[in-house]
DNA sequence: CTCCACCTTGGAGCGCGCTCCAAGTCAACC
DNA sequence: GGTTGACTTGGAGCGCGCTCCAAGGTGGAG
């Protein structure tokens, strides 16, 4: 297909946008139905979308604050500041901040399980290396 | 109530063991219906359910292997292998070993979001010092 | 001009992990 | 003996985040 090779267009179809952001089309148009994105994307004279480098770096910043498990609901609220404007950085950074701390906390609990998960493992590796059966006191 | 604070038994009843453990009643029976639990918790002649030190350690196993985003149906395959006894041992450990690698990968993916996102409020602190106007590059 | 892949929409469906409800049982206390 | 309250069950419901469907329009290749 290689639309968009000409010199004046960078727009992506919806495809292309799925391929560089690595969600797929129906998350895509999820996004902007639930108003996670800025602005309407825009649209081709046949309707369909073209995403923008903008839309592109945005839905970039969208996945990362999805993959560190912000929920959709906050993203939106955190939509709306961008679009209200100047003015509501102090809200935006509060926002990123209250997640930062929430991410951090999440990251220490997750360690400290991984660690004990990992002692689980060392104690069957020392039980399957010396043949010794399964002691009652750790079931499992 | 205070029950079993007596000698002889140290079984707990579902709101005593969902206070210990963290979850609710509702969690447990759930949990206990979905096969996570290693047998069919223990009853008083009543037809409640008394938890043991043994079910505790095990249901504290459980919320690890939850905590760390293991489903509930590779928590039961887990709960399986237990079940069938000794000899599903390097079967176990590998499931344990599977899940290891995913956590850790989700840990490094998470940190290197975290650390963009950091970024980003950096951005804002230095923007809402210094005064300066939301630069267009950086939307959001 | 036809074909076919890709796009559009509103709305339904799904998988997960709980969470809760209704109706009934039982133990303990007054 | 009656009331209270924690417990029991099977099954329904819910919030989240997608994921998909049906019916129809678009546009570049052959």
């Amino acid at each position: 297909m290689l639309r968009g090779v000409t010199e004046e267009s960078r727009t992506l179809t919806i495809a292309e946008a799925a391929a560089a952001t690595g969600l797929t089309p129906y998350t895509l148009r999820y996004y902007e139905r639930d108003g996670l994105l800025l602005d309407a994307v825009e649209r081709a004279s046949s309707g369909h979308r073209r995403y923008t480098e903008r839309d592109l770096g945005w839905i970039h910043l969208l996945t990362r604050l999805r993959a560190t498990g912000m929920p959709i609901r906050e993203i939106r609220e955190y939509a709306d500041l961008v679009r209200q404007g100047e003015g509501t950085e102090p809200e935006r950074m509060a926002l990123l901040q209250a997640h930062r701390d929430a991410v951090r906390a999440q990251l220490a609990e997750v360690t400290e399980h991984l660690a004990a998960i990992e002692m689980k493992i060392d104690v069957y590796a020392g039980r399957l290396a010396s043949g010794t059966p399964v002691p009652e006191a750790a079931a499992g």
